[in-house]
DNA sequence: ATGGATGCAAAAGTTTTGCAAAGAA
DNA sequence: TTCTTTGCAAAACTTTTGCATCCAT
């Protein structure tokens, strides 16, 4: 599912846009950053590489980017804005609301409900990239939950 | 689960905070709007009835009777801040990503799941609030999914 | 050379904060 | 009376947009 670079701009030059270096930046500093990236964190990272690129265009390529089905957006649970590369690997976290730590939640853990919701459902869940909250182990004594 | 005014403000008299009739608005307000209520709407329907209310006001009394337990927060899908009733019955709803439609899901479809992670993982998922995304019948054929 | 993309700066939208005045207990 | 809470206005933060210039093709 991932693209290498070269399948990308030639995808890009293929339907009349341009591959410049600022769009080669943002995209390699999105792969590069991970899984949830938010537009200042590509925008720190891109800017000490090339000071003048702005945040406008930050925000445009990013959008320009999800707009080719290159990387997928997302808001946080925390309301931010973020980006990712859309061919990512199927991922979910569970998300402390206590210390706000994050744990990675295998894909198998999502099969049996995929297969409910299927069943029972005519609704099509994209299950790529879930969310849950709650508290872990360390803060469930804590809390009086 | 579901507390009457009598009720909220003896609590919040016993803790030494006033009830005030910018409280008792905003709180109605989000009881009767229902189950995500952005500032903003809270805001348009106060001030339909005390002009003088300000946006500040409701932002902090709004973050007040959360960190009160009497409202809680959540981020939604579209990244605009909501709030609703602490205690409100769990409810998830399937969004389509083509049509922004909203279902609501049953609590019992989660049930299973909640099984499951209870007996593998140490952390206390709350369920009280999941919204998954997806495709509903309209739109499963229109897109290339 | 040509039209799409960028940089700058300003605007728009949302949420927070300082401070003097108002008002609930 | 006391001290919390409010209103106003301004600030802070995030994201978008207009327009002249630049540059990938």
């Amino acid at each position: 599912m991932s693209q290498n670079t070269a399948e990308i701009s030639r995808h890009l030059r293929n339907s009349g846009f341009r591959v410049t270096p600022q769009r080669q930046l943002i995209l390699d500093a999105v792969c590069k950053l991970g899984e949830h990236v938010t537009p200042e964190a590509v925008y720190d990272h891109v800017h000490r590489i090339a000071p003048t690129l702005s945040r406008a265009t930050v925000y445009r390529v990013l959008h320009f980017l999800t707009e080719q089905r290159i990387l997928a957006m997302v808001y946080m649970a925390d309301g931010h804005l973020a980006y990712e590369m859309a061919g990512a690997e199927p991922h979910h976290h569970l998300v402390c609301r206590t210390c706000d730590s994050l744990f990675e939640l295998p894909h198998s853990v999502l099969r049996s409900f995929r297969q409910t919701m299927d069943a029972q459902y005519d609704f099509e869940i994209d299950v790529s990239h879930l969310s849950f909250f709650g508290h872990c182990t360390d803060c469930r004594d804590s809390t009086g939950a």
